[in-house]
DNA sequence: AACCCGGGGTG
DNA sequence: CACCCAGGGTT
């Protein structure tokens, strides 16, 4: 009884407090998923703006599956975590080569495509085909946690297994699409991480975390991931014709896919361009015999989840490059990091030196 | 099960 | 500074 209300008074809410989104008007699947790729692990305000581009440029999935991967990556620049690009590119050639355009109409077809996993097949299918089966994201695990007083870790096998389990109770089989886009708005708006709006909240009577004063201790995480620190070294290189060098990043670890500066990277940070001249750095100056200045002597730290990158750029000045060599007015056509999107914006102002 | 993968917002 | 965000893939 008490799953009942819960779902009845979410529902409620729901309806007179949701946001007008733009794939709120629509059950196409190619725009649900879209939709739901972009917002894995990405707040609504961040992922909005680049769901518009993407829609705008391709407005089918064909016209996605169509385009270069480049030029998917560059629009996707600066939303993060790029395997979904790549993924999402990936699905879209076999959804309009292979499957006519068509996207599987349920949970377990959907839950075989690239980059789809447990809740964007939940999603899409409970969205656009009516099909019970309940999203757990960050915000069903803190509502749902906060609610009815689960302990379980959200990140241990154990905890995954009992809120699915949960929320396949409290899904409303008739309106599954409508319920689960309920909890996850109810969380984001409502019961959210700090500050909850506990004192206006229609299910407060019945919350467990509220009547035992728990709402901050719930849900359970546990422990945190160690850091890693990196420093990288960019070479940039520059001709007389204002041409330099760029390489795209091909191994498994941050970036796959993107476009950076021939990289050096090192145990520690490098003070001297001397050092530059030395052992492994050679082989990156393709025996130019440059001319070397530092570019910025305080390393630029840049911030990754799990990362601390401090970067140097080291500008190269030759006569000549190779002829795979590009013109730095066309850096901004490339997919690239933040950190070298933001180097690549002050240096093209500021007459190279 | 543990680890990896971005960038930005929040208190 | 720690924590979180409409998670998924790999090992």
């Amino acid at each position: 009884m008490k799953n009942k209300n819960f779902t009845k008074t979410l529902i409620k809410w729901y309806l007179a407090n949701k946001r007008d989104l733009p794939w709120r008007n629509t059950n196409d699947p190619y725009r649900i998923w879209l939709s739901e790729i972009m917002l894995q692990q990405t707040r609504i305000a961040q992922g909005l703006p680049y769901y518009l581009t993407f829609t705008r440029e391709y407005p089918t999935i064909f016209d996605l599956a169509n385009a270069p991967q480049d030029d998917v990556l560059k629009l996707w620049q600066g939303l993060g975590y790029y395997s979904r690009a790549r993924n999402l590119h990936s699905t879209a050639k076999k959804v309009a080569f292979e499957m006519n355009g068509v996207f599987p109409n349920d949970y377990q077809g959907l839950l075989k495509l690239k980059g789809i996993g447990d809740y964007t097949a939940s999603a899409i299918a409970s969205i656009c085909y009516d099909e019970p089966v309940a999203v757990v994201d960050g915000n069903v695990y803190r509502v749902l946690a906060r609610y009815f007083g689960i302990v379980l870790p959200i990140n241990s096998g154990e905890g995954i297994k009992a809120f699915k389990s949960l929320a396949m109770e409290l899904i409303d089989p008739k309106q599954p699409g409508t319920y689960n886009q309920a909890i996850m708005e109810f969380g984001a708006m409502h019961c959210s991480p700090k500050l909850p709006l506990c004192h206006e909240c229609t299910l407060r009577t019945s919350c467990f975390a509220y009547a035992e004063n728990k709402v901050g201790e719930l849900p359970v995480k546990l422990k945190k991931q160690k850091i890693t620190i990196r420093h990288f070294n960019y070479l940039v290189f520059l001709s007389e014709e204002n041409r330099t060098l760029l390489q795209q990043r091909t191994s498994k670890g941050i970036w796959q896919g993107l476009y950076e500066f021939p990289l050096i990277e090192t145990e520690q940070e490098v003070f001297t361009e001397d050092l530059i001249l030395t052992e492994d750095f050679q082989k990156h100056t393709h025996h130019l015999d440059p001319e070397i200045r530092l570019y910025n002597n305080k390393p630029i730290k840049h911030i990754l989840s799990h990362q601390h990158i401090y970067a140097k750029f080291w500008i190269l000045s030759t006569k000549r490059l190779i002829k795979s060599s590009i013109h730095i007015n066309s850096l901004t056509e490339y997919p690239v990091p933040v950190l070298l999107e933001k180097f690549i914006n002050v240096f093209l102002q500021s007459d190279y030196d």
